[in-house]
DNA sequence: TGATTATATGAGCAGATGTTCATATATTGT
DNA sequence: ACAATATATGAACATCTGCTCATATAATCA
């Protein structure tokens, strides 16, 4: 492009990695960036709540923070499959949200978070909010 | 199936809609059934989380949160492209999460929900726990 | 009016996601 | 040991998501 050419280079340094960008607020985006988060929380946090953006996984969750269920229960409960059931359960556990425990054939999952539940009740004050 | 034939009639009368279900603690499904929010309530509740399980979404809302800024300050301090951004805020729009004011050309994006920071801080305390 | 700038949006595409189906594992009862 | 039962998991597949690129819209300035 013809414009790089004629743009001063002491704007360049203004971006840290790309020089491209036109920005209008210098000070605002340094005072931001310097109270930003670090993108490995960012990140981390959205995976949180990625977990929790699927609608068979959040009634899975609200179910778990009423009563210790089995599988079939839950699958019962849902009206969904045990295989299905069983596969999210799989991420709800790999997220720490949930715990289960063994009894014989059955295993018995529960809620482990006590952040869920908050997080869940904000959700639902913003939903009744904005509708 | 065979099994089909065995099993009694009584037992297809417990699943609401579905027949093919194993159901070990039938009291226990029964009372979690009762206290369940109605699906559409998760369901708007899941698609609340979606808007934040995004790590560039997420972001955004950090950013805009510490200050109010304007599409291209936002890719500038993000490092994205202002396509990109402004595909996001659109989403982020349609939640009602943020609001916009035009001032000529540029428009300026902030915060605009309660909850979302009191949520990011649930998510963050939830992510430093796990870890 | 025409050029420039800031933002918005549609199409297209690669990668992620959630379900089903088949199969594996683990535990119990005969 | 064998059949039955509860759960877990891999593969396949259709759908969804988030980006890029091209283009449209809107406002400013020469």
């Amino acid at each position: 492009m013809v414009s790089d050419l004629i743009r001063p280079d002491h704007l360049a340094a203004e971006a840290d990695d790309c020089c491209e960008t036109t920005v209008i607020h210098e000070e605002a985006v340094l005072a931001v960036r310097e109270q930003m988060p670090a993108p490995e929380v960012t990140r981390a946090v959205a995976d949180f709540f990625r977990v929790m953006s699927d609608p068979t996984r959040m009634r899975i969750l609200c179910a778990l923070g009423r009563a210790e269920l089995c599988v079939c229960d839950l699958a019962a409960l849902l009206g969904m499959s045990e295989s299905a059931v069983s596969h999210q359960l799989r991420i709800l556990r790999a997220a720490r949200v949930v715990r289960n425990r063994r009894e014989g054939r059955i295993v018995y999952y529960a809620l482990d978070d006590q952040h869920v539940r908050t997080v869940y009740e904000m959700g639902e004050e913003h939903v009744l909010e904005v509708l």
